[in-house]
DNA sequence: CGGAATCCGCCACGATACTG
DNA sequence: CAGTATCGTGGCGGATTCCG
């Protein structure tokens, strides 16, 4: 069906064997990657975990989202859509009402999404205290070094001031 | 690093009660979100993936990594240690030697992203055809929407040459 | 070698106004 | 209501230079 013909603009993975880990980070241009960007995309995440409960009208994510704006809420709806994520539902009413929900494959994507978003919650806690402690060193860093060339430069000035030779 | 330090951490999600599915998302200034978008980070992913299998050196990841430039590449290390995804070791030497290292959370997280990829992966095909199925579609209403234009405009030609009443 | 600091282009995103 | 079109800008990311 959708198997065969990857008519491969890039046909970056599946040389098989080894690890595939390998192959699709280093090619910035593979398709996954592009996939991948989009998913990561600020917004959409966020669209498909609210279509995930139940279809919405184009206000309603409006709405709910809150903090995008009318561009980004279509541009992302339209991505969403051209990758078979999302399907629009235009009804030929005035005024007009526009549906929007997951198709199958969305919802698988969702699921996957969801262990993500798991791991970041699990894991949040350990995360934040890591970057206490990280800021906290670099700030202590940052303060000697600043002691450092501060001093150098009072022991270079009182050179060139005392002792000029 | 002129980056914007997340101030604020005000505990954004678990308020409790119904789904926490709808709490990480509404709030952008959640912490989570933080996190998902340093994961979504262009770079993060890709080191992530070659620190998985050794450690490797700032010089080593840099030629792995291919495109990305040692500003950036400094930027996403210096961000992955400050989450404690990454391991930083320096050797004092001379020349300097500087090893990096995924962590255990930083292993963990590597788990996880994999099902995502594998997802991507696996559904790449699917989400080509959709593309190029819209792709197909848009240019078709393209193309009708700008007969229509160039019709109507005719006619207004005509009127108004042919019969200016 | 492994950075830090500086300059700068560019475009992604937001705000606004208009349309059907 | 559900968009498109247009413009202005902040910040991300690349190139370059200098330092320890």
């Amino acid at each position: 069906m959708e198997e065969g013909t990857s008519k491969s603009p890039g046909h970056c993975g599946d040389t098989g064997g080894d690890y595939d880990v390998l192959q699709w980070d280093t090619r910035e241009d593979c398709e996954v990657r592009q996939i991948l960007d989009r998913i990561a995309d600020k917004w959409s995440l966020l669209v498909i975990a609210l279509l995930d409960r139940r279809s919405l009208r184009f206000t309603e994510l409006k709405r709910e989202v809150d903090g995008i704006s009318q561009r980004m809420l279509t541009r992302t709806l339209r991505h969403l859509e051209r990758d078979g994520l999302v399907r629009r539902t235009v009804h030929p009413t005035v005024p007009p009402r526009v549906d929007y929900e997951l198709t199958p494959l969305g919802a698988t994507l969702h699921d996957t999404i969801q262990t993500l978003v798991t791991w970041t919650e699990r894991h949040q806690n350990e995360i934040a205290a890591s970057r206490a402690a990280y800021d906290v060193r670099a700030a202590a860093e940052r303060e000697t070094a600043e002691a450092e060339t501060t001093e150098r430069n009072a022991i270079a000035h009182a050179a060139l001031t005392n002792r000029p030779r």
